[in-house]
DNA sequence: CTAACGTACAACCAAATGGTTACACGACTC
DNA sequence: GAGTCGTGTAACCATTTGGTTGTACGTTAG
């Protein structure tokens, strides 16, 4: 983990991934580097649209650009997705976080230490 | 894995984790399940903007509301979080087979089996 | 029964999205 | 220098989004 993502930045992080256009890109761009016009080719839909679709990965800092000659170089920014990758893990800390609260409520009925009363742990559903 | 997310879960899966108030929603929701007017209480916006924002996530299955009296409660579905952490990892599965190709080439430099033909393997693009 | 509560939904509005076409610009090719 | 290729950007359009208010409806409390 490097420096954890904005809000702003989750928000663009998730809308970029948001569309199936935008994640093949992503995609090709990860098998690949390549030009964005090279890119444009593979789709119906105009290179200025490409274009705009790439943007918007470049705004999320998914992809980023290097010009070599008179093209623009697609590549992908592994990083930030493992970033994103990473706040998706702690939705499922917190879950596991609220269950480890709800296994002690019920190791501790009304007793902080362990001792006597027969608690019986009626285990409720899981995921 | 369930059943895999199609394209079209996917869009709503992130397009509705790119909004922090629908994100802090989630959060609450996994941490305890709760009605969606105690929900609405903790935000500036109205009742029906939150609730809009729940529909959302309910569409993306990313929660589930379940009627208990007057109440809606609201209960997060861990496993579409799940599967959007997969599809994440598809992409990061990507740039490793990506960089396995990269190792071999260097391993071969013109040489797939150890044979005649000096064939170089120009590698063109991907379907 | 009536009142209040929690929810749903419609109509409306401003702003953002996803697409288009057209045009300007920089960098190679000839 | 002229032309072409790859990019960037602007103007425009339809649709979606995120918010509002208002209204209706089922359920629980008095």
């Amino acid at each position: 983990m490097v420096t954890r993502l904005s809000d702003d930045e989750t928000d663009a992080v998730f809308r970029a991934l948001a569309d199936p256009t935008r994640r093949d890109i992503l995609r090709r761009a990860i098998r690949q580097e390549q030009s964005i016009s090279a890119l444009a080719e593979r789709y119906e839909m105009s290179f200025a649209a490409v274009q705009k679709h790439v943007a918007v990965l470049e705004r999320a800092a998914i992809i980023e650009k290097q010009r070599r000659g008179k093209e623009q170089i697609v590549r992908a920014r592994l990083e930030t997705l493992a970033r994103a990758t990473e706040l998706l893990g702690e939705f499922e800390a917190l879950w596991r976080e609220r269950t480890l609260r709800i296994e002690e409520l019920l190791a501790d009925p009304a007793d902080p230490a362990s001792e006597t009363t027969p608690t019986r742990p009626t285990e409720k559903g899981h995921p």
